[in-house]
DNA sequence: ATGTAC
């Protein structure tokens, strides 16, 4: 495939054959070297489908009703459909909603507690916040958490997001402003949820589940920018609690239910399949609306997740450090595998748009009436998490990601190696050792999959930060490092 | 990502 350099961390992927609009990549030239390295049409371990994250870009410019492009941020990598660190954004008459959009993990995304402890505060005690915490706040593979929820509460938790858990205890009532879209989002309808899906769910509110998410006490190493992180209320040194999961078995749930049904609306529509989970819907389908109805309340269970685990990270660093609740405050939530409609500009004109954002964060700019008032003046945050032993970023929207990327930024380091490989290349234990020995305390419910996320299985943090803040996305506000992580 | 399987 043919690129186009558009700029210092933008090339772009001509429209061509049944391409609607261009590409645009946003990457430097040595994060675009391994995108081309894959093969085109190549195998993989999902039966045979193009797994390539420049295809899978391509594909999703051929989409109905995709208006601009097809956008990959820094730290694209192949997914499922859309490449992970892919935005599409879709014009309501005449455009689809697809799965491969949002993927299994609906609402994946990052909760960042703020403390008024600093470094040395837990730093020679990070044996006993590790124990602590790998005790109280449930992980791993089909963990389940201390909350049993009915039938009813369930429905609950799939309208009322984060305002469930706080009806039921768990945090405070300023968190609510301090989440996107208020932890609630409209639109959520229980009824478009297979029983399947909720039978999942049950047990599993509250708990932190494996593979990638993880719970991550953190220090404020560097901040680059004054003005935003006092509107954030950080400072350098400052204890951070990051928070990463999503909507476990439900969401997953509705993904495998959503599989079927919008094959079928595909071939209904006639829109081609290029890949199994590229599957769609035109928007304002029935078929469409059920799915988008359903995704809505997967969205508000992952908000429902992390409000109850920043509660039990409330209950095991208030006791520990003689704290108050009130003063471990919700900095910000933000998620990184969703859809929703929203308000863009588009060539001068003001359009309401069905925005996917794949592993890619929403990262809306200045001035921004969705931002809470504290950070309107600068954007809101999103957070980067690097890995393991790497550091994780804050950073927050510009105006220049919101008319180029429809508001969105990157949402981690990206994988650069296959699980599979980084299982067979790294052991979980020596990897735990070694990076206690940099003085990162890790506690994980797997060394399997801790080996799966070994910090060499993915690209360069710094690379991935640096390019999205060149292309002008996203700006950087502040460079944290780890001290404990809690790995699932 | 995932009761790693229909």
């Amino acid at each position: 495939m043919e690129l186009k350099r558009i700029g210092d961390f933008a090339w772009e992927l001509p429209r061509a054959g049944e391409m609607r609009v261009p590409g645009w990549i946003f990457v430097s030239e040595e994060l675009l070297r391994p995108l081309l390295s894959g093969t085109e049409g190549g195998e993989d371990e999902g039966g045979g489908h193009e797994w390539n994250a420049l295809v899978q870009v391509r594909n999703v410019a051929c989409l109905p009703g995709i208006v601009t492009a097809s956008i990959a941020m820094p730290d694209i990598h192949p997914g499922y459909g859309f490449p992970i660190g892919g935005v599409g954004a879709f014009d309501p008459d005449g455009g689809v909603v697809a799965m491969g959009g949002v993927g299994f993990d609906i609402n994946c995304g990052v909760r960042v507690l703020t403390t008024p402890l600093s470094r040395s505060d837990v730093e020679d005690r990070k044996e006993e916040v590790a124990d602590s915490l790998f005790a109280h706040v449930p992980a791993g593979l089909g963990s389940e958490g201390k909350i049993r929820l009915t039938l009813n509460g369930v429905d609950e938790v799939l309208k009322k997001g984060a305002a469930f858990a706080l009806e039921r205890g768990y945090g405070l009532p300023e968190d609510l402003m301090y989440i996107e879209e208020n932890g609630r989002m409209d639109g959520a309808d229980p009824g478009a949820v297979s029983a399947r899906a909720k039978e999942r769910e049950f047990r599993q509110i509250g708990t932190l589940g494996s593979g990638n998410h993880y719970l991550e006490v953190q220090y404020v190493e560097e901040i680059a920018d004054r003005a935003a992180a006092r509107a954030y209320g950080l400072e350098e040194d400052q204890i951070l609690v990051a928070i990463h999961c999503g909507s476990r078995g439900l969401g997953h749930q509705i993904g495998q239910d959503a599989l079927p049904e919008l094959e079928r609306a595909s071939r209904k529509y006639g829109i081609p399949i290029r890949e199994r989970e590229l599957v769609c819907a035109p928007i304002r389908s029935p078929e469409g609306g059920k799915y988008l109805a359903a995704v809505f309340a997967g969205i508000n269970c992952a908000f429902a997740n992390r409000q109850v685990i920043a509660h039990l990270v409330r209950e095991v660093l208030a006791p520990l450090f003689s704290l108050p609740h009130g003063a471990i405050r919700t900095l910000y939530d933000v998620g990184h595998n969703n859809v929703k409609f929203e308000r863009h500009r588009v060539d001068g004109e003001e359009r309401t748009l069905l925005v996917h954002r794949k592993g890619s964060t929403r990262a809306f700019g200045p001035g921004r009436r969705e931002n809470p008032d504290r950070y309107r003046a600068v954007g809101h945050p999103i957070f980067v998490g690097g890995t393991m032993g790497t550091a994780s970023y804050i950073l927050r929207g510009t105006e220049v990601g919101m008319e180029k990327a429809f508001g969105s930024g990157i949402h981690g380091a990206g994988r650069a190696m296959s699980r599979a490989k980084a299982k067979k290349r790294w052991r979980g234990q020596e990897l735990v050792q070694d990076l206690a020995k940099q003085g990162i305390t890790v506690r994980a419910h797997s060394y399997a999959g801790a080996a799966e996320e070994a910090p060499g299985a993915y690209k360069d943090v710094d690379l991935v930060v640096e390019a999205a803040v060149g292309a002008g996305l996203n700006a950087l506000v502040a460079k944290v490092r780890p001290l404990v992580c809690i790995k699932g």
